[in-house]
DNA sequence: TTACATGGCATAGCACTGCTATGTTTCATC
DNA sequence: GATGAAACATAGCAGTGCTATGCCATGTAA
């Protein structure tokens, strides 16, 4: 019997707050809602304060990412598409870092932790694909190798994204993936194939995300 | 013919700040100076405002690291100390992941690229020795190698630090280097070894940093 | 159709933040 | 000593997130 609240103010304000994340705005409770014609009490009742926005931002990170990541074509070579998808993952993080900043900055709630599994989940697959067509050991669990893929991706995005370690260090991506998987057992030449192929395979055209 | 500013204040202030970095309390300009006998202003003297605090602590952290990575003992086996410096960088970092996340968390100002320069400088001396001695391929850049190691360091350590993976999640450590290693020419069985042994090499016993 | 109650939403004010304008004190220099 | 510049203390500023309070829209029930 009571008032819905209306989900059209909650998209309104997670999109005008990544817009201005990707201004580079500092989002506060009273700038969020200014224009908008809503009052900072809606920020209450959607969202349950300022700490609720964050939560609702990193969640929509994922999901972006997840879209991303789900853009990536599957080919028939495994190796060169786990390289494809860890080249999305960087690109996506780069494309947006104040998201990604935000994704990953403060202390993780347990929430959303299903989100970005989501994600990894892809790694997962490609992995599992991989020892499958007998490209890495038998004896390779794929959630292992995702996580280190993971670690590796995630180790250069955030050293080149926050400022560190200059854009031409991406470079390193494709030489990390490639001593990591054949460390798994892949053939070397074939293996660095693969990934050079999947880490410059072109982002598909929609890659305008409209998050962030 | 000015009074000296006093450099005990200055100290006073940044040990505080990293104290209350350890303890979680949140550090605002009042909270900082209360009890310690000084006016908020002596914040704006010594170090401009609280960006500059911050700046000063993440200075702080850079050289905290750089003294811990000084305390590993070097041996023989270079790949073992490049591990070791590895497994230090890791250990620093976890045991004061608010520091930390302090030093990558902002935008890094270029001041403080320096200090973390200096860090990096171990790795790239292990690296260079590593290769002197035959270890890795003569062709391998040993700043190349030293970063793609730190990216591995970094990437574990911030999603262990962070929240998404568990701090059993360290393990891929070693495989990650070894892989690394491996593919830079190093022969497997003996890398393997190497590693294992510097990272599992236990701390100096003052290990216990000062700061936060 | 009408009365009601429930929860969305607006307004105003709270304690708190970092910062600055304005004195007051202190000390190296002449 | 006298001087003057900088360190330092005090008070007040705009802005922050949040909450107490009241109004009003809306789905249900009579």
């Amino acid at each position: 019997m009571p008032r819905p609240k209306d989900p059209a103010v909650r998209t309104q304000l997670i999109e005008r707050a990544a817009v201005m994340l990707r201004e580079r705005e500092p989002i506060t409770l009273r700038s969020l809602v200014a224009g908008t014609g809503v009052s900072t009490m809606a920020v209450y009742t959607h969202f349950g304060g300022m700490d609720g926005l964050w939560r609702a931002l990193r969640q929509e990170g994922f999901t972006r990412l997840g879209a991303r990541l789900r853009t990536v074509a599957l080919s028939e070579d495994p190796v060169q598409d786990l390289a494809a998808l860890a080249a999305a993952y960087l690109d996506s993080a780069l494309t947006h870092p104040d998201l990604y900043r935000v994704m990953f900055d403060a202390s993780v709630d347990l929430e959303d932790l299903p989100a970005a599994d989501a994600g990894l989940e892809h790694l997962v697959r490609a992995a599992g694909r991989s020892r499958d067509a007998g490209r890495v050991r038998a004896d390779v669990d794929p959630l292992e190798l995702a996580v280190q893929s993971w670690v590796v991706g995630h180790g250069l995005v955030s050293l080149v994204a926050t400022g560190p370690l200059p854009r031409a260090a991406l470079d390193h991506g494709p030489v990390l993936l490639t001593a990591l998987l054949t460390a798994c057992g892949d053939d070397p030449q074939r293996c660095r194939a693969s990934v050079e192929r999947g880490w410059h395979r072109p982002a598909p055209d929609d890659e305008r995300t409209p998050i962030a």
